[in-house]
DNA sequence: ATGGTCGAACCTCGA
């Protein structure tokens, strides 16, 4: 059986604002998964001719306007699944889940929490607890496993463009940083950091103030994989051109290679 | 400089 051994995770912020954009960096990379999320749009209305042309069967799981995630993949694609463990209709359409040519593939769209200081943020605190648990309920450690998406949460000091100055803030708080631990102790490695020491590299950047000409970002998409995936990483690379692009996500891609 | 700019959908909300 064939496996995947390119896969990517993009927020693409709105679907069928980017899908052009979308379309030319799957024919460049050819990725053999690609998890989106932010997508904004109803099932129905998914874009899914300009995917399926390149190759590409796509499951989604979308709502009117906000949230909404999808998998594009070049392989037979088996046991799509939605939702955390108490909530598998999904009602925010945040989580979809796969298994492609024998990978196990989980895409979050973490909820972002707005502010500190709202009932929002330890709503997502939660939301990350609840993640964990499903982990745990449905997912096997052992077993061939990539959880990748939009986390909202930058991890530590180099992920981030000030440390000194956001600490604290939504996106660098020590409790999201406990809590996505947690989802990490269930057993998974930060792909790209398990190859890339150096700070500075970031996959979103806020379209104001420009943020992104001056490198003020934050590195909160990744790739955890399993330890039997941590073995074959070959590649992990944050695509930092799809930004340069004019109208683009205010994400970019981040693509791991597997031997 | 607590501003600024996007997408989606209906003019404001979520990010």
């Amino acid at each position: 059986m064939f496996r995947p051994v390119k896969i990517a995770t993009w927020n693409v912020n709105g679907i069928r604002a980017r899908v052009g954009a979308v379309g030319d960096w799957l024919a460049q990379h050819r990725p053999d998964v690609l998890c989106m999320q932010e997508t904004k749009v109803v099932d129905d209305d998914f874009p899914f001719e300009e995917l399926t042309r390149l190759g590409y069967v796509v499951k989604v799981s979308g709502q009117a306007g906000y949230n909404g995630v999808a998998i594009a993949a070049s392989l037979p694609v088996n046991d799509v699944s939605t939702g955390l463990y108490d909530d598998l209709v999904d009602a925010e359409r945040r989580v979809i889940s796969a298994t492609v040519g024998g990978l196990r593939v989980v895409n979050v769209y973490v909820p972002n929490g707005k502010s500190v200081e709202l009932p929002s943020f330890p709503e997502k605190l939660r939301w990350l607890e609840r993640l964990r648990v499903t982990l745990d309920t449905r997912e096997d450690p052992t077993k061939d496993l990539v959880l990748c998406g939009d986390f909202n949460v930058a991890l530590e000091d180099r992920d981030v463009y000030d440390p000194v100055r956001l600490r604290g803030r939504l996106h660098f708080h020590p409790d999201e940083h406990r809590a996505l631990g947690r989802v990490l102790d269930f057993g998974l490695v930060d792909a790209y950091r398990a190859l890339h020491a150096e700070g500075g590299r970031f996959s979103w950047w806020d379209y104001r103030g420009g943020d992104f000409r001056n490198n003020r970002g934050l590195r909160i998409d990744y790739a955890f994989v399993t330890r039997s995936v941590a073995a074959r990483l070959s590649r992990a690379e944050i695509d930092v051109e799809p930004r340069r692009l004019p109208k683009p996500s205010d994400h970019t891609p981040v693509l791991l290679e597997l031997s």
